[in-house]
Formats: C-alpha cells, structure tokens, sequence
RNA sequence: GGGGGCGUAGUUCAGUUGGUUAGAACGCCUGCCUGUCACGCAGGAGGCCGCGGGUUCGAGUCCCGUCGCUCCCGCCA
C-alpha cells in the first residue's frame, strides 16, 4: 500500500474545478453500494464530498470499494467531475460534483460503531462521553470546538488591540480560599503537603496590577472541587481581565465591547452597544434570581400591603411579620387544571416555599383557590395589579428571599413550559450593586457575600465601621440569556478600607495574613488601583450553542474525569509513586 | 449530604390489568441491484430485560435491597 497524501480538502471542491485530478484524505461517512455503480460520502472536517466508483473500473478497485464501511479511513485518488444536472444535490456543499475515483486505498479500518456518526448523534451522552474521539467526529461537535477556536481567537484580538497582555499565571498554587473548595495535588518536594489548583487566578492577576502590567487577561482553567450542574462543571475555562487605573464604568464597556466583538466576529450577531442594568435587590425583587433570563416578561409583583390588610390570615401575618408576598401574574394561564398548578407548587417547595397559593381571574371577579379571602376587594385588586380576564394568579408568602426565589423558579418552569423563550434572542444585562457581607443568623455575623477585594461604594465608606449594614460592593455580573457570564470588582487597595473588611467579617490579622499573605504583602509596596472581570467562557459559548448543545460545548463534562478526550481519572499509583509521595493508607 | 427520573439487542426505544416463543427502527452479517445521496430488495445473526433477593401457579412488568446513569436541592459565581 503506498500512502496518498491528499492533494484538497474534501469540502473545497466546487464546479470550477472540473478536471482537475485530486487527492483527497477523509473518513467514510456513507457508503452506497449499487451493484453495478457505488458511491462513498467522504468527510474530513471540511466537509464532505461524493466519490464515484463507476461501472467500468477496475476490478482491484472495485474490490477494495466493497470492503469499505462506515468510518474506515481512506485515500481516494481520482478526477473531478461535474455531476448531470438532475444529480446534482442542493443540500451539499459539494453538490454540483463527484469524484470519479481511479484508485482507493484503505488506511485504516473501523469496527462495528458504538454508536452511528451522523447527523443524528442520539446516543446518550455517556456513551459519546465514553468514545469522546468518536463522538468529536460529528458535525455538530466539530463546529462546537471550531465556534470555541473562534470565539477565545476574537477575544485575543480584541484585547491585544486594546494594549492587553495575555500572561499566563501558576496553576500549582497554595491554597487562596475563594469559596469553593479546592483541587488538590500532593507534593514530592513537600512530604505531606500538597498544592492547589486555582479556582480563579485572583490573586496573580492583582500582583500583575502591582509589577505594573496596565492591562491583563488570560484566556484561563479553572477548578472548582464541587458537584457538578448541566451548566457547572468542576473544570472551566474563563476570560481573565484586570485592569490598573481605571473605575467601574470602564470595565462595564471594555466588557461590552468584547462581547459585542465576539458576537460580531463569530456568529454576525449585533449587540446593543451598552447593556441594560439591573441592581442586584431588582433582579431578585423582579425575577427572584441574581442571573435573570429576560428573553420573556413575567415579572414578579409585590402583594405585601394589600396581604397586610386581607382577612386571608396566612398572608396577613407573613406581611406583619416582615415577611413578603409576592405573586407571578401567569397571563392567560386561567385556564391551568389543578394538576398543573400542583406541579407549579412542587417547583415553588424546592425552593423553600412552603406552598403555592393561586387565584384565577374571570369575568366575574377572582375564582378558585384563596380568592373567597378576597372578595371584597377583588375589583380593586384586580386594577391595583392590572391582571385581566383569563390570568392565573400565584403567590408564594414567605421571607422576602424565599418568595422571590421560589417564584423565580416557578416563573422559569412557566416560560419552559409555555415556550416563551424565544432561543435565537440574546438579552444581556449586567447585575450590579451586589451586597458585599451577608448576615449570618446562626452565627450572628457578617459573611463576606463575595471574595473580600471588592470596594464599597463610596457613600458607604464612612458608615462602615458604625454599620455594617447598608454595606454594597461594586460587585457586579453580567447575565447573558440567564445564564450568568461574568463576575467582577474593582478592588480595594487601601490597607486601612481592607482592614476594616475583615473586621467585619472577624477576621484576625493572622487568619487574613495566612489567608490572603502574599497579596496583602505586595499590597505595601504601592498598588495602583484596578478592577478585573472574568467572563465565563464556558457558559458563553453554551449560550452561543443551541441549548442541547451545553455541555457538548464544553471540554470535560460533570462527571466525566474518567473519561475521554484524555483519560484524567486519577490512576493507581505504583509502590514507588505512593512513597515518593508520602502516601499512606489508613489501615 | 438530600430528593426525583431512568436501566430491555451494538444504538435509540416499545412492551397493555403480571400470562405461552420479549418486539420495532437504525446498525451488523449473507446475497441481489448502473445514478444514489436516510438508496432499494430478499434473507440472517444478535437479549442473564443492570445485579441480588422477595411476592406469585407464573415477574421485563409488583415489592425490598444494591449498582450504574441522569436531573434538581444543598454546595458552587
């Protein structure tokens, strides 16, 4: 067998190459046999284009033509032809031609398919998993990975226009608590010890700021050690930025800008030149969540005052007690059975709702459900929360998190089920004003909300030590179709305003300094203020996708260390390996 | 850590109130076929119904346990 080596892709011929006597390398994707005649669909990443064994050919070649099956992997020389009119098929790229081959050979050979590389792709996704290699064969997966290769290309040229290094940051680190927990890799050099891998590259980003480097981004791995979502795996990938000298306004369009950039240059998509904003107490009041999806309305409405003054008395104590009702106005769901409505509740309970009140309204007036509590006032709630003939009302009573929350959830379920997404519509919206410290009731403390660096807003500087309360941090997100992209700050750099954040939360000089050392450390030697952001570029590029796509999209998916493109489960370590790292079992 | 769903042919699935030999499509094997492009036609092989136990005259079907997959809550930006 002497090796071809190809002389075009199989997706570049076209009419005009008529003649022309090529070479092409490719899998084969189809194979059709007609006794007589024979036609091969061969593929590579280009595309895919029709080979011709023709009635006259050789019988060598006709041989090895009937020996070919799905995905074996072969070499096709042979002439370009223009196929007859009435041959020529529309839905191919390559349609309007043929190969004609004159010889084929074989370069390897495929077994039995676990599962068929077509279109179709309907295997479950741990099988696919399983045969990654396979599964990477499929048109659908080769343009995922190719809008992934174009997508962190425009966000390099995007950022290198702008005067941005790309620097790349250690990734065997000591651990810098971030939150989640972390991965951890033992050490041979350090008996006993064992590094961590980042969870962000926080820390490095800001020593950058303080050697001076202006502007930084890194296109960076992350590892969180924490069960896995469809939409969250412990190995992401991000888009690291952080600037010197700049406030929060410019980190809000430089970030707009790479967004609008991406879009632009990947799938010709224009995005409003600035982004609609939302506070952080908004989009939870509204939406009951700090990453909305705005493709679709159904906000949440606040029904506390008028709950304080009804005779339903379930209601009546939550709104005295500081509590909160708030209710989604199902528009035109007046016709849900009761079933329907229970499954709505089962939703609302995940999230702590201890139950789902409803109302329907008709013609008539309220109907159904709690709506004897309320029918005195019914005209005028009706017109106070502009509801109409044909709405079904849903409430939830409960602490004012917990109604927003479960009525987000309950509102996600609704646009689900009633289809009211329209997927080819892109909403961005940042969330700002994001509460720096959260009260912790059990342990009557302070929590940081968010890592510790974030700057309070200006107005609050002077309260801070009298009252933590009111405290906001200028930490911001931006929510892309829902799904939250981006988390930032603009950090503190005065040691006196940092002091006093982690009084707040009670932390001792020595637990900040063993902490957060190395960044406090390079904090005295005068670091210019900055702000960073970091985009996730997983979760922009599953938006970009279609929704099944998700994970597709991604390299690892949850669960998956044992599995293909590269086996990264953690694999028996010899005697020799355990000793070098000091590994005992515990008896 | 907690809750829900699913495990039937290589794959995707069907399998009725528990009832005789567990089916379909695609894939696979053999043969036929000169223009197909989801090629077609004829024939064939392929099943510990995840595993273990129980109820029953009888279990793919019901019950318990277990393992695996999956979604969600917790957790995590």
């Amino acid at each position: 067998m002497k090796f071809l080596k190809r002389t075009y892709n199989c997706g570049q011929l076209i009419a005009s190459d008529n003649g022309k006597k090529v070479i092409l390398n490719g899998w084969v994707h189809k194979n059709r046999d007609h006794g007589g005649i024979h036609f091969i669909n061969l593929r590579d990443r280009y595309g895919i284009v029709q080979v011709v064994i023709d009635e006259d050919a050789s019988d060598l070649l006709k041989k090895t033509a009937s020996e070919l099956k799905f995905e074996y992997c072969i070499a096709v020389s042979g002439v370009v032809r223009k196929r007859p009119p009435e041959m020529i098929n529309k839905e191919m790229a390559t349609g309007e031609i043929e190969i004609a081959a004159e010889e084929v050979t074989i370069l390897s050979t495929c077994e039995t398919l676990p599962f068929m590389i077509n279109e179709k792709a309907e295997a479950r996704e741990d099988l696919r998993l399983r045969h990654r290699f396979l599964d990477l064969r499929t048109e659908k997966m080769q343009k995922n990975i190719m809008l992934r290769h174009e997508v962190t290309f425009a966000v390099r040229e995007y950022l290198n226009n702008l005067d941005f290094f790309e620097i790349e940051t250690p990734t065997f680190i000591k651990s810098t608590p971030e939150g989640a927990r972390d991965f951890i890799v033992p050490s041979r050099l350090y008996p006993g010890k064992a590094f961590a891998l980042p969870q962000s590259p926080q820390i490095y980003k800001q020593l950058l700021m303080v050697s001076g480097f202006d502007k930084y981004f890194q296109i960076a791995r992350c590892y969180r050690d924490e069960d896995a979502r469809g939409d969250r795996q412990p190995e992401f990938t991000q888009i690291d930025i952080e600037m010197s000298f700049v406030d929060k306004e410019d980190v809000l369009k430089l970030i707009e800008g790479l967004m609008q950039h991406i879009f632009s240059k990947t799938i010709s998509i224009t995005l409003p030149t600035a982004f609609k904003r939302l506070t952080y107490f908004d989009s939870m009041n509204l939406y009951g969540t700090d990453k909305p999806d705005l493709r679709f309305d159904l906000a949440i409405g606040d029904f506390t005052d008028i709950a304080k003054e009804s005779e339903f008395s379930v209601f009546r104590q939550v709104a005295e007690n500081g509590g909160a009702v708030k209710f989604i106005n199902a528009k035109g769901c007046g016709n849900f059975s009761r079933k329907q409505i229970t499954e709505l509740e089962d939703t609302a309970k995940i999230y702590k709702a201890k139950g789902l009140a409803w109302m329907k309204v008709t013609e008539a007036g309220l109907d159904g459900g709690i709506s004897k509590f309320f029918k005195d006032s019914e005209k005028s709630i009706i017109d106070k929360i502009k509801a109409e003939n044909g709405d079904l009302l849903l409430f939830v009573a409960d602490t004012w998190k917990i109604s927003c929350a479960s009525l987000g959830a309950v509102r996600n379920k609704l646009a689900a089920d009633l289809n009211l997404v329209d997927k080819g519509k892109f909403e961005f919206v940042w969330i700002i004003d994001f509460p720096l410290f959260e009260w912790n009731e059990d342990e009557k403390k302070w929590d940081p909300a968010h890592h510790m660096f974030s700057m309070p807003q200006e107005q609050y500087l002077n309260t801070m030590e009298a009252d933590p309360g009111p405290v906001k941090g200028e930490l911001y997100d931006l929510v892309l179709n829902g799904y939250e992209v981006a988390s930032g700050s603009i950090r503190i750099h005065s040691p006196i305003i940092q002091k006093k954040i982690f009084n707040i939360v009670g932390f001792s000089e020595e637990e900040a300094m063993s902490k957060f050392g190395f960044l406090l450390d390079a904090f005295k030697y005068g670091p210019p203020p900055h702000g960073g952001i970091a985009p996730g570029l997983d979760r922009l590029l599953m938006i970009m996708c279609e929704e099944n796509s998700i994970r597709e999209v991604i390299a690892f998916p949850k669960n998956t260390a044992g599995m293909s493109p590269l086996d990264s489960s953690p694999s028996e370590l010899s005697k020799q390996q355990m000793e070098e790292l000091h590994i005992k079992f515990i008896e």
